[in-house]
DNA sequence: GATGAATGAGTGTTCATTCAT
DNA sequence: AATGAATGAACACTCATTCAT
C-alpha cells in the first residue's frame, strides 16, 4: 500500500462532500476522485460502485437508527398497556427524542444525506420506512387511547400523516438547526405542541 | 402541422406527463417531443429551453397561488387586530384552508410538479416561499396571541417550524389523496389537531 | 440535414469495416464514428445502440436466407414423397446449393459478419438456427430412406452432425473462396462427396 | 501461504473454469484471482500476464497431440507406399481416430479450450494448424489414389476443405458428446460416411 | 511469495442544445 | 413553423497490468 488507508478515507471524505453538496444522482465520481487526487480506477477497488460508496458512508448510522426506534417504540408500548400514556409520560418521549436527536446528531452528515441526498439511491426511501415503523407505533396508540377515552377509532390518514410529521421534524431540525443542543431546546417546544394536539384529538367534542 | 397551436399544446401534454412520471431532471426532452409526434427542434421554437417548457406548465398556477395566500393572511391578520383569534375563528381558518384546497385540486398535476418534481428546476426551492409567507403570518399572529395571554414571545424556530408544516400538510395532501372531497375531509381533523396544539403553546405552564 | 443521408452512409460502412476487421465485440464505436468523421453522438441518431448498428447491416440477409432455405427444403421434402431422392437428385441439391451460394455472395461482408463475427451480439447464435432447419429436414429424408432401404433408423447423433457440416460448408467457403465462380465449382466436388457418403449410409451391410 | 505449490494450482484450477465458461476474451483476471483467494499480483508472480495464464492449462495437451498426429500420419503414409489404401484400412484409420479421442477425451478441458474458448489469444488459430498437419496428410494420399485410380488430381480446395472437416469432426464431437464411449460409438458410423465419399471420390465418373 | 493499492485508457451510452434548411 | 442532423461533454464502469512493500 502506498499510503496507508489514506486513500479510501480520502474517497469517503471526498464522496461525502460531493453527495451532500450534488445529491446522490448529482454527484460525479469523476469529481469525488479528481478530489481526493485519485484515478477512477482506484475507487473501484475499495468499492463496487457509486451506491457502494454512498452506502459505505451511509448503511451503518442508517441501521443503528432503526434499532434505536425500535427500542423506544417497544419500550412505550409497554407503558400503554399499564395503563398509563397520559399527560404524565411526556417526560419519557421527550427522552426518547432526545435520543434521537443525540443520535442523528453524531452523525449529521450521514442523515443528511440519507434524508435529503440519497435521490436515485436505494436510500431514496427509506424515509418511508421510518414513517412506517412510526405509523405502527401511532396506530397502536391511538387505538389504545380511543377506547380508553370512548372516543372513535382514530382516521388511518390521520394517523399517517402524524407518523410522517413525525419524521419530517427531525428532518425539519437536521436542516435547520446545526447544532445538537439548539436542537433539543426547540424539540421541548414542538413536543408540547405535539401533545396539545394529540390529546385534543381524543377529547369528547 | 395541421394546427398552429396544436404543436404547442401536445408539446405541454406530453411534457407534463413526462415530468410527473419522472420529474424535470429525469425527464428526457428526446422522449417528450417523441410522445408529442414532434423533432427536438420544433420544442426550441416553443421553448428556449427544458426550464421554459416546465415554466410554461407551473408559472401560473403558481403566481395564482401565491396570491390566494396573501389574501388570505392579510385578511386573517385584521381579524387578530380586532381582538379576536380565539376558538372561534377555527371555522375561518378552515375556510381558508379548503379555499387553497379547492384550487390546488383544480390544477392537481400542476402542483404536483411545483411541490414534488421540480428538483433541478429553478421552481425546486419554491416551498421554501411559502414557507416564507405562511412563516411572516404567524409571526404576526404569534406575537399578538403572547402579548394577549402574558406568555414570552414565541421561538422564532418554532413559528418556522410550524409555518414549515402547514406547507408539508398540503404537499402531504397532495400524495396521499386524490379527491378534493377526501382532503377537506382530511384537513378538518388536521386543522382540529393544529389549533389544540397553537393554544396549547399559549397556555400558561 | 447537412450531408444528405451520407452520414448514416459513412456510418453504416464504417462499421461494417470495423465488424469485419475485429468482430461485434471489439468493434470500438468511437473508432466506427471516428472513421466516419462524426461524433459519439451522431450515431446515436441513427441507430439505437451497437446491436442496432450491427443489425441494420446484417438483419435482412439473414432473414432472407432463412426464407431461401425453408424453400427449398419444404420443395426437396415433396419429391422425397414422391417417391424418388434417388441419386436422380444430385443435380437438384446442387441447384438448391448453388441458389444459397449465390446469395450469400451477394451479401458476401454482411454473411461473413454473421457467421464469424457476430460473438456478443443477439446473431452469435445464428448458425444453430441454421443447423437446426437443416437437421429437420435430414431427419424426415433419412427416415424415409430408412424406410425404403429396409435399414434401421440414422443416428440422432449422424444427423445432427450430418446437418451441422452441411452449414460448416457454408461457413468455410466464405471464409476461403472470395468468387461465386469458384465457389460453385468447388460445391460440384463436395456434393459429389456428400452424395455418396450419403447413400453410402443405407447400404446394407 | 500453506504451501508455495497451492497458489499456483489454484491460479490454474480457477484459471480453467474462468476460460471454460466465458472464453479467453471476456474472461476476467479479477474473478480468476478472487476465486482462486489470491490477489491479483500473485497472479502475475507466476504467469507472466493473461495469454501466458492460459497457455500453462494448454500448451502441453496440444503440443502432445500434434505429436500423436504426426505419428499415426506417417505412419499410414507408409502403408499408402505399400501399394495398400483400399476398403482394407477402414480399420487402421478408425483405430487412429480412437487413438486421437482417447488423447482429447483424456483432457476433455483443456481442449474445450483450445478449440473453442481460445478466441483472443495467440491459441486462437490452432485450429488451422491441426488442418495443416491434416491437409498435408490427405494430399499425398490422394495423389497416390488418383495415380492408382487413373483419376485426375484432387482439387485443392477439396483437399483443404476434407482436412478441414475431419477436424471439426473431433470439435463438434467434444462439444456435443461428453463420453469417450459414445465418440468412439458415433465416430464409427463418421468414418464409415467418410469412407464412402472418399473413395467415391475416385470412381470414374 | 504474495499483497494491496493504483493506474490510465478504454467501454457503450445519454443528454440538452444548436442550426442550416 | 418545424425538421433532421449533429455536437461534444459528460456519465458510470471495466480491465489488464504494475509495483512498492
Amino acid at each position: 500500500m502506498r499510503n496507508e488507508k489514506e486513500t479510501k478515507a480520502k474517497l469517503l471524505a471526498s464522496g461525502k462532500k460531493e453527495f451532500l453538496e450534488k445529491g446522490y444522482m448529482h454527484a460525479s465520481l469523476r469529481n469525488i476522485c479528481q478530489n481526493a487526487g485519485v484515478t477512477t480506477g482506484a475507487l473501484y477497488f475499495f468499492f463496487q460502485d457509486k451506491e457502494d460508496l454512498f452506502a459505505a458512508l451511509v448503511e451503518e448510522p442508517l441501521q443503528q437508527l432503526y434499532r434505536v426506534m425500535d427500542q423506544h417504540y417497544s419500550q412505550e408500548l409497554l407503558q400503554v398497556d399499564e395503563g398509563q400514556g397520559a399527560e404524565a409520560d411526556i417526560s419519557d418521549d421527550l427522552e426518547a427524542c432526545y435520543q434521537i436527536i443525540h443520535y442523528m446528531y453524531q452523525y449529521y452528515d450521514e442523515f443528511q444525506m440519507i434524508l435529503t441526498k440519497s435521490q436515485g439511491s436505494r436510500f431514496e426511501h427509506c424515509i418511508d420506512r421510518f414513517v412506517e415503523i412510526s405509523e405502527k407505533h401511532y396506530r397502536v396508540v391511538a387505538d389504545k387511547m380511543s377506547k380508553r377515552a370512548d372516543v372513535p377509532r382514530m382516521d388511518d390518514y390521520m394517523i399517517h400523516w402524524m407518523a410522517h410529521m413525525m419524521i419530517d421534524i427531525f428532518v425539519h431540525m437536521l436542516n435547520h438547526e446545526r447544532s445538537e443542543e439548539g436542537a433539543i431546546e426547540h424539540m421541548q417546544y414542538i413536543v408540547r405542541f405535539l401533545m396539545a394536539g394529540w390529546f385534543g384529538m381524543f377529547e369528547k367534542k
